[in-house]
RNA sequence: CGCGGGGUGGAGCAGCCUGGUAGCUCGUCGGGCUCAUAACCCGAAGGUCGUCCGUUCAAAUCGGACCCCCGCAACCA
């Protein structure tokens, strides 16, 4: 049986200043998925990479003094290096200036689409601010004048090459309306549904040379070079090496099983980009993933307004298992949610140090004290899981259930039932579940005080809390990758073919894993 | 009538699709415990679920009207 396939994929970032926060949470979901998938024994692909091209960037170069290529080169090392920093776990990063990667997969895609006689030549009319060099919209506008220049756009007409998105419109829609393309979450099928009422039109494809100097030029006329979506969104099979020699990459992984996006992208992604690969004959990407936007102290992130987070600066102070335990249990995957710094530090005591942190420091400690961090399973003692139960006369504790029957039958299904659907944050409330379980655990049973009286009972406690711990892991290593590692090493946990614990033989621990902050 | 999201105890949120004792986290107060990172466990106080009208035996939950906040509207994650 060959593994089943799995691939995912971000959006590239503009690659035009360092990583916003906004980049980072995306490349977190990603990255939970395709460490859970992995987990799971799928084959997976996981893409991310930088949209390198446009007036923007080449403009901002100039003003830096810089050739275009070494800004970019630098801005694209800055992602990288940052998503390795957080430990994303990536298989490829495409860079759209790379002529060797991604040229010939856009190129292609270009040319397949005039195959099919969907890319014509027509008049473009539009606002052109000479300032800017570049179009400008009705709403950039102050008093009818470019804000940046004071002086009103003229009105200019120029040929472009133009995209029939409207001949797929119908087919679009029919597909997602049947989750062929199935948008998450259900809000944001509504709302790209609601946009083909209103009509779809055809899309500029181009520009003229002189106003995108840099860029992928089109085939068979350098006179115009590629506007952006084109050459944005090939980045995804390009990067599988369509259009290249070896397209064994293509054919192994393609089509894409979820590309993540920022709700702000949905339309190109889930009308222009399947519109283009059904002209290009290619098969549908099947799941698209659009998540909110992080605000910061309630309103949109903004230079002026000066309340950019800046998750560098996270990184480097709390460390990247902080930052992704935030994102994991305060961010919502679909809805905006909000970033501030008392959120984060209440989030991270309440989780790391209280929660998981302490939870391991105080079964280690009781652990190494009592019997030397050796302890083995025992069949014949079982000590229930304590549950409470309305009656009558009150709420009364019942027998209980044992452990293994609780993780098996309640905690897992939750779990695996929320990660299926990409529901981070509620896969990770099943975890701190079981985590507040195992501590109410410890009280009901005060192994502490059992030890002087019982000391096999207080051992198959330690090993029931133990293995808790190693089920905790186990959930919590598409999240926290590093200290799921470290825990385990720290349990030295030894287990039959179901998971069923043998022994463990548990390290110290010298500093706590979360010190309280 | 451009589109969408939201208004739930002090704060932040869940619940609303599939009506029926209003749940979680933090904070406050009281108790327990001492293995643990002043942590952990139990309990209490605190809400007419934006406003009004309607449907229903019953509405935070369904329908209607209105008020307020916030995003989006071709490249701003």
């Amino acid at each position: 049986m060959p593994q089943k396939k799995f691939y995912i994929t971000t959006s590239i970032a503009y690659a035009n200043a360092a990583p916003h926060v906004g980049h980072v949470y995306e490349e977190f979901i990603a990255d939970v998925i395709a460490r859970y998938k992995r987990n799971n024994g799928f084959d997976v692909f996981f893409l991310t990479g930088t949209d390198e091209h446009g007036t923007k960037i080449s403009r901002t170069a100039e003003s830096k003094k810089q050739s275009v290529q070494s800004f970019v080169d630098e801005n694209a090392e800055t992602f990288r290096k940052f998503y390795d920093s957080m430990d994303s776990s990536y298989s490829s990063f495409i860079r759209t200036s790379d002529k060797e990667a991604h040229w010939p997969g856009a190129k292609a895609l270009w040319e397949k689409l005039s195959a099919s006689g969907d890319i014509y030549k027509s008049k473009y009319t539009g606002l052109y601010c000479v300032g800017c060099e570049a179009y400008v919209t009705e709403k950039d506008l102050v008093d009818g004048k470019c804000p940046h220049h004071g002086v009103a756009p003229e009105k200019i007409e120029e040929e472009n090459y133009f995209f029939k998105l409207s001949k797929y419109a119908d087919a679009v829609k029919a597909k997602i309306e049947s989750n062929e393309i199935h948008i998450i979450p259900e809000t944001r099928k509504n709302e790209i549904l609601s946009l083909f009422t209103e009509g779809i039109s055809d899309v500029s494809f181009s520009r003229p040379e002189g106003q995108i100097p840099w860029g992928i030029p089109v085939p068979g006329d350098p006179s115009q070079i590629m506007y952006v979506w084109c050459d944005a969104l090939a980045n995804y099979i390009s990067a599988l090496g369509y259009g290249r020699e070896d397209s064994s990459l293509f054919d192994t992984y393609w089509p894409a099983d979820v590309h993540v996006i920022g709700k702000d992208i949905l339309r190109f992604h889930a009308l222009l980009w399947p519109a283009m690969l059904l002209s290009a004959g290619l098969a549908l990407p099947r799941e698209i993933l659009v998540h909110g936007f992080i605000t910061s102290e309630g309103k949109k992130m903004s230079k002026s307004i000066g309340n950019v987070v800046d998750p560098k600066e996270y990184v480097e102070k709390h460390g990247k298992e902080a930052l992704r335990s935030f994102f994991a249990r305060d961010i919502s995957p679909f809805e905006d949610s909000d970033f501030t710094d008392a959120k984060f530090l209440e989030s991270y005591n309440a989780n790391l140090a209280n929660g998981i942190g302490n939870l391991v420091s105080r079964v280690l400690k009781m652990t190494g004290q009592y019997f030397e961090g050796k302890v083995v399973m025992n069949q014949d003692v079982e000590v229930l899981l304590k549950r409470k139960i309305e009656t009558v006369s009150g709420v009364e504790d019942t027998p209980g259930v044992p452990l293994n029957y609780y993780i098996n039958e309640e905690i897992l299904p939750a779990y695996h039932e929320h990660m299926e659907k990409y529901e981070l944050t509620k896969a990770t409330d099943t975890i701190w579940t079981l985590i507040k379980r195992l501590d109410g655990y410890i009280t009901d049973y005060e192994p502490y005080k059992l030890v002087k009286i019982d000391k096999a009972k207080t051992e198959a406690i330690l090993v029931n809390l133990l293995y808790g711990i190693s089920v905790i892991t186990n959930m919590l290593s598409p999240f926290l990758p590093e200290t799921s590692e470290k825990i385990k090493s720290l349990l030295g946990g030894q287990f039959e073919e179901n998971g069923t614990p043998i022994s463990f033989s548990t390290k110290e621990l010298e500093t706590p894993l979360f010190p309280r902050k």
